[in-house]
RNA sequence: GCCCCCUUGGUGAAAUUGGUAAACACAGCGGACUUAAAAUCCGUAGCCUUCGGGCUUGCCAGUUCAAGUCUGGCAGGGGGCACCA
């Protein structure tokens, strides 16, 4: 029978003008029902949509379709992560605006994320270089200064010469700036920091309480925030007149070590090595060596350790007489513990290579098992692992442990200068988050510069402080710096003249809260602190795994500090995360070495394996490795492109197909054919039920059996299956259990001479199939909720309830395995009891055989699994 | 250097969490329909085999009646952090 081809152009426009019109993705905050937050990573507009996009937006609109025909209140809001460089660079390279640039953009990205069918409310859209939305950001700016939560403080940043900012360390590639390509200095500048180190124990603490976490990312985190467990001593100066404090103050985690030290280290920042640096010029010009040098990656990795010796030494807190010469050293660093060490060259590689170039001292205190005390030597390679303390007086024969505690007692117990000489103390390599960037395209930083006051906050009742439109890029650097008014502003608290900051704050900021401000995104306030803590944390949060660190710790902060200044009351932000796999294809090389799109392709199938070749010109190319889509490589796959021709549904049932979506997904051509010939199948099973004048709505009998039975029970079954599946996110499950409910409902074929139970049971089942594909393939599922002859939309319906009698088999079939090898099946009354069992199982042939005329060594039955004979 | 993850047919994968390995799909092969093609439909499909069966989840051991799943070791691939004292 010849059916009409189901046409997507057509039909999805349709239905998305229908859920716009009449409002059905629009959250009611007051809806009584239970909530359900969905939330995407929401997008940069960079100009278009990529297939990353697609499939990160998709898995979330599944999540939230099925949640609302589970009757949950859904919130599934979309935004803009709009402030940041690409707009600048735009603008200078195109003569354009920023926020010209960055609007266009989003208009374009916003029609190319309707054409997908999304279940977004988007009358809560908003852009983060709204005023509105960075307006509130500046109010909460001032609440967390008022909280004493942002500070001011001078710090080493990588400042780009050339064009004249600072630039984020992702943006420094091999020690020079990404966009000049000039070598990065080290410069030291006053920058705003958010205090999130108040929160380091905390934010480690809860990861333990984030299981709809992916482990991985709670692992990253707990990495990064960096707890360390240690000891903070204070070494007294040998010659305490040369100098101001009266003792050296380090942090070590190897207190157990304290006999093995032979040096001490200081960073070259550190306030020692400058004051000796006042009267010893080498020193100086060392110092100053180590700054230009920087942290880069290069260089940490090719610099030797080096010092130079201050000609101050320590007394050893332990050993009567010995004294430990001071270096300054390049390998320690100013902002870790306080910017020295002792060091111990036998138990630290570190301290090592340092002795070894300076003809240090190397005396192991840590015995590893097996060793010889007597002839145990410590070479080029420190010894780090466990083992027993010796040569070290009180501490010898103890575990490491049981020493970092003996030494910790002991220090803790004698006083230097009025203080205790060693104090137990917890490190975190965490970071205070500095937000301060020179650019325009950013959050204003609302205080003012005061000769007389000092930096004064804006008041909140002159807020929003508004960036200026008549800007040019024309020279390198921040344009506010230059602007011929924007800066002048009279002082908050003197009212004389002073200057605007001109720094904004790092886009990181303005994505750590948006999800807060989508539960009320017209607030006059940043959050309306009830809806907020409503609405939060975020029950499904999904996003790429490059955000794990920075966006999802950043977050965290803010749900704590927002909650400290009283805008919401929510531990965490994103109760279930889920990070998906990338977006793979295929890449193509021609002869010359020039990446080649697939677009510019044909391909042909060739002796087993497949060839490609220019469709201009016809020479070959090379097929090359399966790498995440990106323009370098030229291997994107433009999703407007696939939308316009095969529709939104086969782009969405093809991201969800097959591969987990924790995986990365190779796209294919053949892959998207096969998703649009499925979705093709579905639209034909219904087309030709209603072509048949089938009544949807016929009774089902009491009783049934053969096909109608078979059909009926895998239909159930399929609706409690996908409920799981979507449930736990498995999406390629529920797509594979589409297939086997399709593949039967193929089988059964309809016609004049079916019988009423089969013709009604499988009526049921098209109606079940058009709700269970709505998540993944909405307007199909929509086109054919009408077939069968419904007048409410799908995306208002319940999700089916099953009949958990129609689950249980009767009849089950059992392997028999004979020493754990299956030799036979055994088909069961699901209730049949231990002993009938046994009895059905010693009269198979196989078994009788197996045994030849004994009995079995042990008989394992599993009740509704399998049956195991031991012989 | 430290920490973590992954490895199943030609390919993407599934496996009720220790219980019939390979569901489902893609690609393939054979067939039907067609003047032909597309589309569609039916069938087939891990490997070896002397047709009895044997082997099979990167490799080697172990635990168990039973291991893709648990334990130990090895190999390959990927990721995170990285002078953090």
């Amino acid at each position: 029978m010849a059916t009409e081809r189901y046409n997507p152009r057509e039909t999805e426009p349709r239905w998305q003008s229908y859920w716009s019109d009449k409002k059905i993705f629009e959250t009611d905050n007051d809806d009584p029902r239970e909530k359900y937050y969905v939330l995407e990573m929401f997008p940069y507009p960079s100009g278009r949509i990529h297939m990353g996009h697609v499939r990160n937006y998709t898995m979330g609109d599944v999540v939230a379709r099925f949640k609302r025909a589970k009757g949950f209140n859904v919130l599934h809001p979309m935004g803009w992560d709009a402030f940041g460089m690409p707009a600048e660079n735009a603008a200078m390279q195109n003569n354009t605006h920023p926020k010209a640039w960055t609007y266009e953009n989003i208009a374009t990205m916003r029609d190319q994320l309707k054409s997908m069918g999304l279940s977004l409310d988007w009358s809560r859209e908003f852009a983060t270089c709204d005023v509105d939305y960075y307006h509130r950001q500046q109010m909460l700016f001032l609440d967390f200064l008022d909280k004493d939560l942002v500070y001011r403080k001078e710090s080493k940043v990588n400042w780009d010469p050339v064009d004249q900012t600072v630039l984020a360390n992702e943006q420094v590639i091999d020690g020079c700036g990404w966009r000049s390509g000039a070598p990065v200095e080290q410069r030291n500048l006053t920058q705003w920091f958010f205090k999130i180190t108040d929160f380091s124990q905390d934010l480690l603490d809860e990861l333990d309480n984030l299981d709809g976490w992916p482990e991985k990312v709670r692992l990253m985190q707990r990495n990064w925030i960096g707890r360390s467990e240690g000891l903070r001593i204070h070494f007294e100066f040998a010659d305490a007149a040369s100098v101001e404090s009266e003792t050296l103050e380090v942090f070590t985690t190897r207190p157990d070590t304290l006999y093995g030290a032979s040096f001490m280290a200081v960073a070259a920042e550190h306030p020692l090595a400058l004051k000796a640096a006042e009267t010893n010029p080498e020193l100086a010009a060392f110092i100053d060596e180590c700054r230009k040098l920087g942290t880069s990656v290069a260089a940490l990795e090719t610099a030797e350790k080096k010092g130079i010796a201050t000609g101050f030494k320590v007394k050893h807190p332990l050993v009567e007489g010995e004294e430990l010469p001071i270096y300054v050293a390049n390998f320690i660093l100013m902002d870790y513990g306080t910017g020295a060490i002792f060091g111990c060259p036998a138990h630290d590689q570190r301290d090592l290579d340092f002795a070894r170039t300076y003809g240090l001292p190397v005396k192991p205190v840590v015995l590893p098992k097996g060793e010889d005390a007597a002839s145990f030597e410590i070479d080029t390679t420190a010894n780090t692992d466990d083992g027993v303390l010796f040569n070290s007086e009180f501490l010898d024969g103890l575990s490491i442990d049981e020493a970092k505690d003996a030494v910790a007692d002991k220090l803790e117990n004698i006083t230097v200068g009025g203080v205790a000489q060693g104090m137990r103390q917890v490190n975190f390599r965490l970071r205070d988050w500095g937000i301060s960037r020179q650019r325009y395209w950013g959050c204003p930083i609302p205080v003012v510069h005061c000769d007389d006051c000092g930096v004064v906050p804006v008041k909140a009742t002159d807020l929003p402080i508004e960036l200026p439109d008549d800007i040019n890029f024309d020279k390198p650097g921040n344009p506010l710096d230059r602007h011929p008014t924007w800066r002048a502003v009279a002082c908050p608290s003197c009212g004389k003249p002073a200057k605007r900051e001109t720094d904004t704050m790092d886009t990181f900021v303005d994505s750590s809260w948006y999800f807060a401000r989508f539960t009320d995104p017209k607030a006059d306030t940043p959050t309306t602190p009830q809806v907020a803590s409503d609405w939060l944390p975020v029950d499904q949060y999904i996003g790429g795994i490059e955000h794990a660190i920075l966006h999802l710790l950043y977050s965290r902060f803010f749900a704590r500090a927002m909650g400290v200044a009283g805008h919401l009351n929510a531990d965490e932000p994103f109760k279930g995360l889920f990070t998906q796999g990338m977006v793979t294809h295929e890449t193509y090389k021609a002869d010359d070495g020039k990446w080649i799109s697939p677009a510019e392709l044909r391909f042909e199938e060739e002796g087993g394996s497949r060839k490609a070749y220019l469709l201009d010109g016809g020479s070959e190319v090379k097929i090359g490795g399966i790498e995440k889509m990106s323009k370098s490589k030229r291997n994107t796959v433009d999703p407007t492109d696939i939308l316009e021709t095969y529709g939104a549904d086969t782009a969405r049932w093809f991201m969800l197909s097959d591969t987990p979506p924790e995986r990365d997904l190779e796209w294919t051509a053949a892959g998207a054919d096969g998703a649009f010939r499925f979705v093709q199948r579905i639209y034909r099973l219904f087309a030709e039920f209603k072509s048949q004048g089938l009544d949807p709505n016929a009774a089902i009998p009491a009783t049934l059996d053969g096909q109608a039975l078979e059909l009926r029970k895998l239909a159930h079954k399929t609706v409690s299956l996908i409920e799981q599946d979507i449930e736990k996110l498995g999406f390629n499950r529920a797509v594979a259990r589409v297939y086997e409910l399709v593949n039967l409902m193929a089988k059964v074929k309809l016609n004049d001479k079916s019988d009423d139970a089969i013709k009604a049971v499988f009526a049921e089942a098209l109606s079940y199939l058009a709700i269970l594909i709505n998540p993944m393939i909405p307007h199909l599922a929509e086109e054919c909720w009408i077939m069968l002859g419904n007048e409410t939309s799908l995306s208002n319906t319940d999700w089916p309830q099953f009949d958990p009698a129609l689950l249980v088999e009767n009849e089950i079939l059992m392997p028999v395995q004979i020493n754990g090898k299956k030799r036979a099946e055994l088909t069961i009354p699901a209730d049949a009891d231990q002993k009938s069992i046994e009895d059905a199982v010693m009269k198979l042939d196989a078994v009788q055989n197996a045994l030849n005329g004994g009995t079995p060594k042990k008989l394992i039955i599993v009740p509704k699994r399998i049956i195991n004979v031991v012989v």
